[in-house]
DNA sequence: GAGTGGTCTAGACCACCAT
DNA sequence: TGGTGGTCTAGACCACTCG
């Protein structure tokens, strides 16, 4: 999305010439145009609709992006924006709020926030998406084959993962991605039983197992990541075509639904060469390190 | 930190016994306790002392790494933590999306906020630490010699991290870095010209350059890491003891300051085995994959 | 001292979930 | 239908930065 009025006009009571978004895309010199006295403005209807912050944290990326401000330029003070925009400075915060924790702009007391990327880098919109999502975003096909879905019970560190008791019924995946057809990983996940059930009923050519859980409303809404390095054994080096005992980028995974439970424990490796994982971190959190994988 | 009482009063125009947190820890059985009317609450100052909405949240992780409401479990409501903790709702969910950003608590609109981990679950309390307080704060004895510190001139990947012109002066540093004494870590950090020459100006045994960097005004507030696969050098191989070519786990980091200035490009590899990198990971961005390291 | 982001309060309405 | 979190507004004061 662009600058401006490529959006509805939402609110009530106000009266902007038409769009709901101020133009920031062409504002960098703007400061001037003599600000009649706003009646006061009431709340607006979201109804429904995208949250006005992310209006304004889209069009400010976009901007952004686009080169509007050079990099290391300082944007404008959020009492500014929240004229331009005709937001309350609260919903200004949160839209920059979005902005800091992809790591487009920092934050400090006293000055003014400042763009960290620049116009070429590549904007690292972080998801929580899955391998088929993340791909396609690429522009890639993702691909693959299910190698195997097997009933079973539930190790220790499985049933530790899924907080389940050992011995829990379980479903474990065993599948091979690839991108343009050439493979990139294998991904062994374990299901608890209820969700195991639905995939086992699925087709072995589904491509994106998450998206077919999310029609069954089963979702992912947290994950915990582990990512360390392990060697590919028989069946990894006869999937990915590399030598048994290469070493693999591994990511194990938890991801849980919105009520907490776990509904799935993965465990993916990566070819070396293929990805790597990417995160941006502020003075508070983002990524550790853990001792002994 | 605790339940309650540990803290001063700092607010004024209130009447609540002593200690500003009320006690959660020690509040799942509660509800009762007749509420007498309050008399409208003014805005607490902090006046220089840790913000309101990060005492609450460290009340409530408290509470929740000690197990006080077991994994799985609803957090209290937004307005009944406001009433018992005597601050307003929106500092609540200040300090409920602080403990969400860390994966403590899931949040969904209609439902109560469910407790992820467990009492026994380690608490991924992530931050942007160096090296050196992370291995503090472990408990291990961190580490190094420094191998060299050379001026140089930027490359091009080098300039463009650094956001400097290729040939532009810089200082590359190559230090080991030990846990108890164990080889882990070989890293290779390029300075800008001003921040290099601080770090040349320390004595080679200095265990923390960042700290050291931080005593004179040179801060990191943000990083953008990129984790992959790197064979071991020559160099590698000889400081930590592998063999060549041997897969190790490779950060590289682009630390800026408040302003958005580089003032660090890094690139560390970790013998296999030693460390794993964790990461949380919500609906909305934290991790991410990226093609062609 | 002026400008700017950080914190806090108060109140309102809405969307979603469970009952 | 009632409870709960999500969004939005308005206003206030404070801490920090810089000229």
């Amino acid at each position: 999305m662009g600058g401006s009025g490529d959006r509805v006009e939402r609110g009530r009571r106000r009266s902007r010439p038409h769009g709901s978004l101020g133009p920031v895309n062409e504002a960098p010199q703007a400061a001037d145009a003599p600000r009649e006295p706003q009646e006061p403005r009431t709340p607006r209807r979201t109804s429904g609709r995208t949250p006005l912050y992310l209006e304004v944290a889209e069009d400010l990326r976009g901007a952004i992006t686009a080169g509007a401000y050079g990099s290391g330029a300082r944007l404008p003070a959020e009492d500014e924006l929240a004229r331009r925009y005709a937001v309350s400075r609260g919903t200004v915060r949160q839209a920059l709020a979005a902005l800091r924790t992809d790591g487009l702009i920092t934050s400090r007391r006293g000055i003014r926030r400042v763009v960290l990327g620049g116009p070429g880098e590549e904007n690292a919109a972080t998801e929580l998406r899955s391998f088929t999502r993340w791909a396609r975003s690429l522009g890639q096909e993702p691909g693959g084959r299910t190698v195997s879905v097997d009933p079973g019970t539930a190790d220790g560190e499985e049933a530790e993962q899924l907080r389940i008791a050992a011995g829990d019924p379980v479903y474990r995946v065993l599948r091979l991605r690839t991108l343009a057809g050439e493979p990139v990983m294998v991904e062994r996940t374990t299901y608890p039983r209820a969700v195991g059930a639905l995939v086992a009923g699925m087709p072995p050519d589904t491509v994106s197992y998450s998206e077919q859980l999310a029609r069954h409303g089963v979702l992912f809404t947290d994950a915990h990541h582990t990512i360390d390095i392990a060697p590919a054994d028989a069946d990894d080096a006869r999937l990915l075509g590399c030598r048994a005992g290469e070493a693999l980028l591994r990511e194990r995974r938890r991801s849980t639904d919105p009520a907490g439970t776990p509904v799935e424990w993965s465990q993916d490796r990566y070819l070396p060469g293929t990805v790597a994982f990417t995160a941006h971190s502020t003075a508070a959190s983002a990524l550790g390190r853990r001792l002994r994988p």
